[in-house]
DNA sequence: GATGAATGAGCTTTCATTCAT
DNA sequence: AATGAATGAAAGCTCATTCAT
């Protein structure tokens, strides 16, 4: 459907093999712009205090231009989020395969969004804040994104659990639960602007998370636990 | 202090002892039912797609009434989200004065605040889903709100940590993300309505943050785990 | 009808000969009450911009007592406009007989005129400028001012053709004009504030005026003229 | 510069030689539309009176036509304002420049502006009676298109004063009240009705006025003063 | 593809006026 | 007489969307 991100980006940067500016198959140019003009302003005033008046001026384009490409105002906010649904999970599944043992990949599932959030300031605050209050569809968007993240959290811990190296039961609960901290944390950072930085929260979430599941023990003393876990690495398959 | 629906209605119904209808005490009835059915309407329609006229029909009154005790549809969200604030907190707060010991403390204050927000339904998605998009106002009050509570969670953690008894260290970024996990589970069950009975995600939370925080033991083995803590009961004195 | 502005002002200041504060004959004070806060407070904010919380505010009256006293905010406005007129040909008719000759009548008319406009700044607003778009009877009623000063001073003008000592053909529109010119002055005053002293402006208006008529030399030397006429005086009998 | 009615409907009616149609220099038809619709919809109900919609619908736009050219109601009004501001400093240049010697210039600046107010009555009824109560801003900008034609017609008597030609001292007060007297002329027949004749009322102003500034002899026997200074003429360059 | 003038339903808010007490 | 809560008809303005060019 939608172009992910990247070939996008790829579309509107290309100078172009042959054809120059052939109309037929350069892929839109405008449709590309307008959406990264959407993800400003949107982020800046809200879904719905964002006129799509705004989006085209910022995108120099005219408003035939964005009727052409989009057929909604909504519809735009349904690419946005499902752009930065991909976004998220691109990064957890990368994570996910770069590492090996079960604590570190859950760090890393849990640094990627994290990371994925602080990266995209805007793209995280429509998605996060605005997307529930546009209206049914993108309210449901932005849901399925977090099923999304949830299944693959819980796909990881069912395997653990099945291997009966975490302790928990339901582990749709706890991958929600654990998919919420990170929204709580950059919730907040995108409201207050604490903490500075939101990736260094990670060092007291990981542990928590990790003690939350029984990855690692009882915290026994937190001395030197900024980096923790690196000794009982175990290989965990990661789903898929 | 602002009454919750129930009290209010007495107060507004009840013909009272000594003056038949003294004007001068007379808690505004109409007041009250504008906000009862605000509560209603938002919830249903969204604080953008309400209209002050269905706040206003659902309510039998009429414009002028509304616009005589709120200044703006906008204020009515405030009043809404201060609200639920107070029973937040209030709930909270009896929750902790009502248990001893560190885990139990801890395990009743998340009950507390997702018990509230499963008997406020309506309440509960205006101001986790609504009220960050009404505005900036609504924005910080809402932001308010959560600070009011993580400070609260936070104030315990410190006094747990104090004396060693938590493997916590920024206790703030525990805070938030304790909150977090409950709110998450809300907004789910919100948006789709599952688990079904939100109070029993409990039974797998709490272990969760207690073993998170280092208030329960590795989890040994999760088997027995359902009701976790019951012996290593400590006198904590909660805050203040 | 209306009190006159003395009538209602003795009516309100008294301190009361007989019955200490008998309700049925005492003169509604708070009438008058309402009456000043409206001079001020439709002065101030105009007729539309004028509420009538505005003046019962400031009357410290309330909206009851307000439409016992007047059956709508336009009533008010035909008061306020009635009274100034009453000002306006008391004062235009007090200074007429207080003088002897042509030429210093004129000169006393055209200064009463702008004496009374100057010293009631509000008033003088209120009638010039928002009487007309009160609506239709405030426009015909400031009007039925005008013409009442214009039949006035036409009056008097007939009298002074009819001896053949004023250079005049169609007295009406000289009155109009006469009156037109002080209308002027005051209207630029209240609207720039100058010039500083309304009345000043008679040093230059009044020869022009008697000029105008043809009672004053073609102006020969302006040199003197700062104070002229007073040679000349005739005996013209005023009107009444 | 604003096209007069008639000019823009011919320059928005017209095939054009050319383009056919041409987009860019096509001058706004429906603005002018809606000036028109304007001009008869204030006159006719006032300012207050008016509602965009009645314009709206007068001009056989809607309601987003209007917003697309004007950013409120009040712009509306001044617009309107300036134009008729422009009209009358026009024709007052115009029928200064036309006449040579100092009384038939004066006459003629008298003639041009009772002229342009008897033909645009309802531009005259928005500009002299309805300006000043639309608010501050409209307030203004009447006393901007007053001020303009006071200064223009005080440097016409500054020049004659400076001659000695003139029994005139302070010029600008006398250029207030010369136009005043117009004003109140206009105003009182758009009011009353009276004269039925607007322009008519020259022949006994012009006299008047010549005489008010020293021009006209004493007026000795105003017999045939009906035409009145043709022997005196003079030449006196006036401004520009 | 692209343009931007035009549409018009719908929104929040205001305020003169009423009336039960 | 006096109160002020309540009424409800407007009014000005917005903005997503359409469509002739």
């Amino acid at each position: 459907m939608a172009p992910s991100g990247e070939e996008a980006v790829r579309v509107a940067t290309r100078g172009g093999a042959g054809e120059p500016s052939s109309r037929e198959e350069a892929l839109p140019v405008m449709r590309e712009r307008l959406l990264q003009a959407a993800e400003t302003v949107l982020a800046e005033r809200g879904y719905h205090g964002a006129r799509v008046d705004d989006v085209v001026r910022r995108a120099r384009a005219s408003k035939g231009a964005f009727y052409h490409y989009f057929s909604s105002k909504e519809e735009l906010l349904l690419e946005l989020i499902d752009r930065f649904g991909g976004l998220l999970a691109q990064a957890m599944e990368r994570a996910l395969a770069e590492r090996r043992g079960a604590a570190p990949r859950v760090e890393a599932a849990l640094a990627s969004v994290l990371t994925t959030l602080a990266e995209h300031r805007d793209l995280a605050w429509i998605v996060l804040v605005e997307a529930p209050v546009g209206g049914a569809a993108p309210r449901q968007r932005q849901q399925a994104v977090k099923e999304r993240l949830i299944d693959r959290i819980r796909a990881g811990l069912d395997e653990l659990a099945g291997e009966g190296r975490v302790a928990v039961r339901d582990t749709e609960t706890v991958a929600t639960v654990l998919l919420g901290m990170l929204e709580a944390l950059a919730t907040r950072w995108l409201m207050t602007g604490r903490p500075a930085d939101l990736k260094a929260s990670l060092e007291e979430v990981a542990p928590f998370a990790l003690r939350g599941i029984g990855l690692l023990p009882a915290a026994g003393r937190p001395g030197p636990a900024g980096r923790p876990g690196e000794a009982e690495e175990t290989q965990v398959t990661g789903t898929r």
